[in-house]
RNA sequence: GGUCUCUUGGCCGAGUGGCUAGGCAGUGGUCUGCAAAACCAUGUACGGCGGUUCGAAUCCGCCAGAGACCUCCA
């Protein structure tokens, strides 16, 4: 029905038609959060970029399983913080938590904040603590195949082997050549052959709380291998999609597809797709830099930087009116742009169910169909899909002013095809509405004084009526004076 | 230092050899007792310097600036 998807692979540098492995079905697996703190708004692109590829699929009348994982066992800390402490344990050092305890906390934050962006729940959600065994089982698969070697209770991958019948670096672009000329020296890395192998199992020291027992040592799993035991587990030894930030790229990714295709002796992964960083101050927001802003900071507005609350039906049309390999600045001006080009868009929609339908029709809609879809199919295009629905909103908006008109079967075609668009694929949902509609009592109230404000300006007491209208929209109520009739809302 | 990417009008952001998105702001207008909202109209921008071409924001080269990754990171 609208040809051909295509996707920008990391892998090939290309744009490529997307083909699923099994006809009609799709893997898709997305990196998810590490729950040690509140997601940010660099956290959130992600999801929402994945999670209109995941309705896009569906559309499409793909059958998609979708897994995103909850990185929860906590990985090495950066060497300059020194003592190599799991970032889970020391967070819940600092707060006096239970590490388990931190991670639910977090994770049911993240749940919230995914809610709140109507960011749909993947088809499972594995936890990397409850994928031990399959990762210790990996790990030995990997050993016994030769591509991994026990040093002083940890196990690590062996990169020269792996390059010598594959090809590591592949998906970054790098050569083991380079790495092994450019990679920075690094403490604590006696045990390992080459500096660029990675960790499959780290033994833990004393003070590591998180740990588990393995043959090995009493440790947990390095960072890159839950993803590989996982995605294999769900999704099977080849699927299709593979989605996360940009800066996952390398090692992560790389590190993955390593892990994976020595296990498993070809790749695991079709398309490779990676989302770009959101900026702040030309800088990536990014919460080892400070410079970030979480979600609940930016829907409440309580944060320095932030001159007012954004919705989160705001954050996520701002992030869909970028593309998603490109970097989006963040900035206040940026954000109530796309506050108000959303209210613009949501305006539009309701218009739509209020427009009268005539015999006839003098507006050509398919174009504007047409032109979304062929963006949505281009690499997931949603800021020029965007662009086309506001092109319609041009249309609507002149129906709606008595300069066209439409039939009733057209107008029918219309709202359908807003319906997809905009709630289905793109996510976006009425905000608001839901208090007005909810409460009685406050409807009542307000018609009330709303008669009342009627009343004094027939009078043409305009003292009293702008006095209703004023302090009304001092606690949040606006009031608008409309052509139809007089109009409130919730702010 | 290595690898890679980017530089578009006041802001955010598409595009990628000729047809010169879109949103926001600004300006003008419609509506209105006023206001707000809404709606309509309106902007010829592509870092600099060369080159290729009938034609370049789009291709090539150089220069300048910014960023990402190489280390936890969405």
């Amino acid at each position: 029905m609208t040809g051909n998807f295509v996707i920008y692979n990391t892998l090939t540098r290309k744009k490529e038609v997307f083909k699923p492995l099994v006809e009609g079905k799709v893997g898709l697996y997305v990196c998810g959060p590490t729950v040690y703190s509140d997601s940010h708004l660099g956290h959130a692109r992600p999801f929402i970029t994945f999670d209109v590829l995941y309705r896009y699929l569906n559309y499409l009348e793909y059958k998609v399983r979708y897994v995103r994982n909850i990185t929860d066992v906590g990985h090495l800390e950066d060497e300059v913080e020194g003592s190599g402490e799991d970032r889970i344990s020391k967070k819940a050092r600092l707060e006096k938590l239970e590490p388990m305890e931190v991670v639910q906390k977090y994770m049911n934050s993240f749940h919230f904040n995914m809610m709140q962006l109507n960011v749909k729940p993947p088809s499972i959600e594995p936890r990397a603590s409850g994928h031990i065994i399959e990762q210790q089982e990996l790990i030995e698969s990997l050993l016994t195949k030769g591509f991994a070697y026990e040093s002083n209770g940890s196990v690590y991958f062996d990169v020269e082997k792996y390059n010598q019948d594959f090809d590591y670096g592949k998906l970054s672009g790098r050569n083991l050549d380079d790495i092994r000329t450019n990679t920075r020296k690094l403490d604590g890395q006696e045990e390992k052959k080459n500096s660029f192998d990675f960790a499959l199992w780290k033994k833990a020291t004393p003070e590591h709380i998180m740990r588990w027992s393995s043959k090995w040592s009493d440790g947990f799993p390095g960072w890159h291998l839950e993803c590989s035991a996982m995605s294999t587990k769900y999704l099977g030894e080849k699927f299709d999609i593979h989605g996360g930030g940009m800066d996952l790229t390398f090692p992560h990714h790389e590190c993955e597809i390593a892990q994976s295709t020595a296990n498993l002796g070809e790749e695991p992964v079709q398309y490779w797709m990676h989302n770009n960083m959101i900026k702040i101050n030309g800088q990536k927001m990014a919460r080892s830099l400070g410079n970030f802003v979480t979600l609940q900071e930016l829907f409440s507005g309580n944060h320095e930087i932030l001159e007012q609350a954004y919705s989160p039906m705001t954050i996520r049309f701002f992030v869909l009116q970028a593309h998603y390999r490109s970097e989006l600045d963040f900035s206040n001006e940026a954000l109530q742009a796309s506050e108000k080009g959303l209210n613009r868009l949501m305006t539009a929609l309701s218009t739509l169910n209020e427009i009268q339908a005539s015999k006839v029709s003098t507006v050509d809609f398919d174009s504007v169909k047409e032109k979304c879809f062929a963006a949505l199919n281009d690499d997931l295009n949603t800021p020029i899909a965007i662009a086309h629905l506001f092109d319609g909103v041009k249309i609507i908006n002149s129906i709606k002013a008595g300069k066209e008109s439409i039939s009733v079967r057209d107008l029918n075609d219309i709202k359908s095809f807003y319906n997809k668009v905009v709630f289905e694929i793109l996510g976006l949902q009425e905000e608001n509405s839901d208090a007005k509609e909810n409460s009685e009592i406050l409807s009542g109230v307000v018609e009330l004084l709303i008669e009342l404000r009627k009343q004094a300006k027939s009078n043409k007491d305009w003292g009293m009526a702008d006095k209703i209208r004023d302090d009304l929209n001092k606690i949040g109520i606006e009031i608008k004076d409309t052509k139809d009739g007089v109009d409130w809302m919730l702010k």
